[in-house]
DNA sequence: AGCACGCCGACT
DNA sequence: GTCGGCGTGCTC
């Protein structure tokens, strides 16, 4: 992919008279601003060598100053007089010419400028300075009466401290010192000023912890093993894709592990991606057992000083594994020899705002442009995943069995429609109730058993909607178009699109009745209210993205489950992931079709990965699981497949849907979002835009329609959708498309999104 | 993304 | 008569 960048038009304009001997050297830089080409600037004469190809430089632009990318030579399309002198060297690598190549590809796959592609690269511009040198102090003399300060006990202690401070060490700080000789900084302060100690100004980069890569792990099974030899093999070798297939329980993490101790033991670096870093809670531990170091981890929620260290220890090469969500693939490694994207399924990886890329998919472009491989982890892959596995494009690795020797859980669906939950009774007022009798008898049962049981729920709060008896209304977010959430733990309605909150009213906005607001459907609140009812002994525990404020609640409570300290857990998809618990034995999903609502293209697919996800959480060890799943669709191709543990079956019949309809991986997506706050600018828009559609071979355009979440935050939203064959490039046609378009009336804004995922 | 320029309402 | 709202456009 080359830069974009146009070369001069043959007629540009003449030369200026200065450059006959030769214009000043200019070199095309880019900037992390939403603009798709490089910048040009003179390099000053005195810069040698001149600047090379990924040098971070300082820039001035307008009235402001920015850090960019020296991205190659400059064109000769700007006049010399419009060029400005590059201001500074920044002292750190230049920028890997993979991540440069990875920023190019990106913003011309996403139709991002450039520009914003680079700024997720250039994210924190603290890292991009020296590091501020702190005061260290050392010894100047043996004895306090070669100085003029008097003798005192404490100064003593300093003083001794300092000259026992080993030297290969780093030297201490002023708190170092007082901390070991037990005195107050003053003394060492005072010391200092005396003359008895000196200070020096130590650059100190923090350290990294290293994982040993021959570091005694858990030993693995036959079946392990031989999947571990395979990526072990492709980890030697340059750029290839291997789709890691195995069941939840099989142990993928410990096979890619080997991979990655194949690369460190090459001196290279890894880059892990999981979908959400906070909640995996117990990958670290696992890491740690294997390498014998913890992870460096990534993240946008780090606190900014943790970032600026780790940015650097990447970019200087100090760091040789980092596990992150999607922004890590923007990490500067100078070195990289492996990236494993686990979980590579699922919907995390999808980013909706800003650029709208997805990092599983960047991620190969990443290894393309560093010839090195990719190991793509999941135990539900992605049909277009799958695809390419059979396709021969990506290699396949599978794991079949559970690793210990445990069982698969059976799998059972509960017809909700004749077997319909049955009101319970709270305080001589009958409740609704959404637990049918098999899932109580089971709860029952396994309750007596002193095992524990997993309820999920995909839905936060006490209840979806809340209604008004006495006149019907919905209480409805005033930014966007979804129903108000009750949170009756914080005694309030939230909308979960944007951050409106009401306190929960006593009477109807609407009609003002008082006491006649109801609410409708349950959340996982709701949930937890009618199993204390019913299980008055058991001990429950609610685990939701908002009931866990960070990773330390998260792992709080894991291990409150590990001890059984808890017997039922209520909980969203934040449960569905990566732990698992020896007595949890029974899952119940509360609502199987929650997800398949709504008619987006990928709900069937999601929901069986979820669902499949959440059944594996049942019964490891040496204790069968049970999973029931309440639906009243049980005939629907994801609760048959999941019954029947069929994926294969579930992926030939989902390819065959997406294939008719010729829509993903069969087909390319473009979605144009048209948002504004005015809703007639908006749909005018919107027309304005189907009426210039691209009219081409294979390729289609759907609406304009209102967007799945028609109102957010204000904006009214309405969607095209360019439908083509996979055979068709899709970015041309969609460019020339918006450089055709009326000029947008003001307000009005157009997000292009290729390969849109979710319905945002 | 910033940051200016530029053209229409409520105040010293 | 000015201060200031944010729509539009540019930054080598």
């Amino acid at each position: 992919m080359t830069s974009g960048r146009a070369s001069s038009p043959p007629d540009g304009p003449p030369a200026p008279p200065g450059s006959l001997f030769g214009a000043a050297p200019r070199v095309a830089v880019r900037l992390p601003v939403p603009v798709d080409a490089p910048y040009d600037y003179a390099v000053p004469p005195d810069w040698d060598p001149p600047p090379q190809p990924g040098a971070l430089v300082r820039v001035p632009l307008g009235r402001r100053v920015e850090v960019g990318v020296v991205w190659g030579e400059g064109a000769a399309d700007v006049p010399e007089h419009k060029l400005r002198p590059l201001l500074e060297r920044l002292a750190v690598p230049p920028m890997p010419a993979a991540l440069r190549a990875l920023i190019d590809w990106c913003a011309a796959y996403t139709l991002a400028p450039a520009g914003q592609v680079l700024r997720m690269a250039l994210s924190v511009p603290e890292a991009l300075e020296p590091p501020r040198p702190r005061t260290g102090y050392a010894a100047r003399v043996t004895d306090l009466s070669e100085t003029a300060l008097r003798a005192t006990d404490a100064r003593r202690k300093a003083l001794a401290a300092a000259a026992a401070w080993p030297p290969a060490a780093p030297p201490p700080t002023a708190a170092d010192l007082a901390r070991r000789a037990g005195v107050g900084p003053a003394v060492v302060k005072g010391l200092a000023e005396g003359g008895a100690l000196a200070p020096v100004p130590v650059v100190e980069e923090p350290a990294v912890p290293q994982p040993d890569p021959r570091h005694p792990g858990p030993t693995l099974s036959p079946d392990q093993a031989h999947a571990a030899d395979a990526l072990r093999d492709a980890a030697r070798r340059g750029f290839s894709v291997t789709l890691l297939e195995g069941v939840t329980g099989s142990g993928k993490t410990e096979v890619y592990f080997e991979a990655m101790a194949e690369t460190l033991a090459q001196g290279r670096q890894v880059l892990v991606l999981l979908p959400e870093i906070a909640l995996t809670a117990r990958w670290p531990e696992r890491f740690q057992a294997r390498f014998g170091a913890p992870p460096v981890p990534w993240h946008s929620d780090l606190p900014r000083a943790q970032r600026r260290d780790i940015w650097r220890a990447v970019a200087f090469g100090r760091a040789p594994v980092v596990v992150g969500a999607r922004s890590a693939l923007f990490l500067p490694f100078p070195d990289l020899g492996l990236i494993v994207v686990d979980e590579e399924h699922d919907g995390a990886y999808k980013q909706e705002d800003g650029v709208p890329y997805n990092a599983r998919d960047m991620a190969v472009v990443r290894a393309r442009a560093g010839g090195l491989p990719v190991v793509l982890a999941s135990a539900t892959p992605s049909l277009e995943t799958v695809l390419n596995a059979r396709a021969g494009r990506y290699a396949h690795v599978g794991l079949s069995r559970r690793h210990g020797g445990a069982e698969m859980p059976t799998l059972e669906t509960v017809d909700l429609r004749a077997q319909a939950p049955e009101k319970w009774d709270r305080q001589g007022v009958p409740a609704q109730s959404f637990l049918a009798p098999p899932l109580l008898d089971a709860m029952a049962a396994t309750l007596a058993r002193r095992e524990q049981t997993l309820l999920f729920l995909n839905r936060r709060g006490y209840a979806p909607l809340t209604l008004c008896r006495a006149c019907g209304h919905r209480l409805q977010c005033p930014n966007c178009a979804a129903w108000l959430v009750e949170h009756r733990q914080r005694r309030e309605l939230r909308c979960h699109h944007c951050d409106f909150r009401l306190p929960l009213p006593e009477r109807c906005p609407a009609c003002d009745a008082p006491d006649a607001l109801a609410a409708c459907g349950p959340g996982v609140e709701r949930l937890a209210e009618e199993v204390a009812a019913r299980f008055p002994a058991a001990r429950l525990a609610v685990a939701a993205s908002d009931t866990l404020t960070g990773p330390t609640a998260a792992a709080a409570l894991v291990e409150r489950i590990e001890q059984g300290a808890v017997d039922i857990v209520i909980g969203t998809q934040v449960m569905a992931k990566g732990h698992h618990f020896p007595l949890m034995t029974l899952v119940g999903v509360v609502d199987a079709d929650l997800g398949l609502a709504g008619g987006d293209l990928r709900a069937a697919e999601r929901t069986f990965q979820l669902l499949h996800q959440v059944a594996g959480r049942a019964g490891r060890a040496q204790r069968p699981g049970r999973v029931l799943l309440q639906t009243c669709d049980p005939d629907h191709p994801v609760m048959q497949a999941l019954a029947a543990d069929d994926a294969e079956r579930f992926l030939a019949l989902e390819a065959e849907t997406r294939q008719a309809l010729r829509m993903p991986p069969f087909g390319r997506l473009v979605a144009l979002i048209v948002s504004g706050l005015d809703e007639q600018a908006v749909i005018a828009a919107g027309k304005a835009l189907g009426r210039t559609a691209p009219q081409a071979e294979d390729v289609e355009v759907l609406g304009p329609a209102p967007a799945p979440l028609a109102v957010l935050r204000r904006q009214h939203r309405h969607r095209l959708l360019l439908k083509a064959a996979r055979s068709v490039r899709v970015q041309p046609l969609v460019r020339a498309w918006l450089e055709a378009a009326a000029p947008l009336p003001p307000g009005v804004r157009v997000k292009v999104d290729v390969d849109p995922y979710g319905f945002l």
